[in-house]
DNA sequence: TATGAATGAGAGTTCATTCAT
DNA sequence: TATGAATGAACTCTCATTCAT
């Protein structure tokens, strides 16, 4: 489930160090932000020296970029995995909400770190895997292109745009939970997304 | 109300530095980032040397800050008084979403700091005036409520949940369009957010 | 004679800065080395910030290569005159000698500096303008070919293998001088080299 | 005398490795220089762990001078032997040049380890046997006073003098060879060289 | 002997900010 | 107001060396 380490043995002793770092620097960038973020904070809490960072990451981008692309490879990997039992668009589409709001909602620095990081390195790391992003509209674009076929949907809707209004309403509730004062289940929301986008793409039989 | 002037004279001299400056942070900040963008950067692109900078802003924090709340500001003056004289809620929701991206659209420098930039410093910088955002939200939640009490929007839907949906799939059409590879006019796509928002807040007359 | 500064007004307060850290250099690196010397040594000898020097200098080589070249073409340049006026093609090798080893033992941490870092330098800085290195050794072969020419040299000999030995053996006079744990004057050296330099490349008229 | 064996048994298993760290070291110094070449480039190319490296060598300094150190104990060895039976002392002379010309002509890695670092070692490191310099020098002076001894070289000359030219002139053409960027037989300019140096130190029968 | 993961001191360099002019 | 030279704190990354296995 886990998408595995890529260092070491990753058995017990290494593997369970390139984790650590991973948390550690997710928590480190979730509280402080990337930037601001030291690799000695980041070494500190995962409780190695500063050095020992660099044998398992090439530098620090290197940091963001695999904790966001680990998340993301396994969110993708589980959506669809869940997904693909399903036959009703109607239910995908709710069950990737769900899961898109559950993943980060049980995590709070992971999603603190998507949230308000993923943009920067979409644009100036790498070539952030847009690949990842690509394949998560994929998933929505797929079931959202089934439910034309079926006629549930709005023929003449861009299934691009109707994907991309899907996750950006989702991503919103994500932000608001990150930015939020007092804490409240980021699941609560994902009914009343769910009910605004499917409404709002599904074919209106009378009108 | 109008944009209003914070420095002095304004009139040409000054003024129109402050301006320059904040411009040039714009366009800097949009290629570079915010944190990559260096204050010589910003005050060469200016045409003013270095420490000139430091007699218009108290340091480089507050250059964002003040950019992206000068659009803000702009952004919901100009908001209200062209959502004032509609009555329909939908044409106000119409009208917020058209003018949301005809003025990022507009303005790509700009719209690149706000997709960028925006959600870190509301996180870090100063209490960003989310107050801004609060406004922004407020106009739409407005509108939604006048809606539902019109009977024109579902009853059950939590306005704040509605405005959110909203300013999400709108947010992400924007992030869209700054992270393309070729260009397009951002407004090609008001229409169909709007049509999938709105139908997803309308209710349903028969089913 | 100097060879003037590079930098900014070099009147008095730029320029002298410039020198002052270019002076610096030279005494750290003569007592530490190149790689060990650091920069916040050079900074602090020359009563400045560490950040100063890389207003002055691109960087640690740039350092290097300023000092060595700067001391090479007040060198050539310093030849070129003095030798000049002079006819004799052994007047002028004399001369060049004693130029040499003047210069060098008139500034220690120079020839220190060049004795120990040149060549390291000739290998991996830039190109160090071997072009310098070729002009010194031009100024060594044009006397020598002349020498040739008016029958005093013998003229089986390569002009470049005789201007290698003057060189080499001058050289290793201030090698030794440098090493060596006792003072002593290095000009003494300077007719006991010429003589067997001299010698050496001069035709025989009996055997 | 012989090279010798510093090292444990030297037969196979060790003493093969204890060559093989040396061997790579003067390779991958000759190639970087001492301060760039890392313990682990040199691990690698013994096909040792770094670990390994401190198994046989104190510190990376001390591979240097060991490998300086065997180099010139060698030479030396050889030099003597080779001059021992040798009865004239320009016979004497000429051979030594040659043997340090063909020596470094033969060890392309070994002749820029010496050239470039050797100055440095000899500045910094230990005392690295400036003993062995001396060494050198004596076998040159030893055969310089003999000459003067026979009448064959000039009296007033001092005989240290004498022989550092000569050293400075055969070093300064291994030099010019390990910088240059054509190949070429180092040993063609032995006899140039020997000419220069020995016409040069030679006594004039006639004027 | 041999390994190589881990260490951590250390150095070059950057850049926001200041201040004398 | 305006300048820009100067500052120096801060940070990433390297690599010689160690040591548990």
């Amino acid at each position: 489930m886990a998408p595995a380490a890529k260092q070491p043995t990753l058995s017990r002793g290494a593997g369970a160090k390139f984790q650590r770092i991973l948390d550690a620097a997710i928590e480190v960038i979730a509280q402080k932000g990337f930037h601001t973020a030291r690799i000695s904070d980041i070494a500190g809490l995962a409780g190695v020296a500063d050095g020992t960072v660099y044998l398992y990451f090439k530098n620090k981008d290197e940091i963001l970029m695999t904790a966001i692309n680990t998340a993301f490879d396994a969110f993708v990997a589980r959506a669809r995995a869940e997904l693909r039992p399903l036959t009703s668009p109607v239910e995908k589409l709710r069950r990737l909400i769900h899961l898109h709001l559950e993943t980060l909602g049980r995590n709070r620095p992971l999603a603190v770190v998507c949230q308000m990081e993923l943009r920067q390195s979409a644009r100036f790391l790498a070539p952030f895997s847009n690949q990842r992003m690509i394949e998560y509209f994929d998933i929505a674009r797929q079931a959202i292109r089934e439910g034309q076929e079926q006629g549930l949907f709005r023929e003449e809707m861009r299934d691009l745009d109707a994907a991309r209004c899907l996750f950006g309403a989702v991503d919103e509730m994500v932000t608001s939970w990150v930015l939020a004062e007092h804490e409240y289940p980021l699941l609560d929301v994902a009914e009343p997304v769910a009910d605004i986008i499917l409404l709002g793409i599904e074919r209106r039989l009378k009108r």
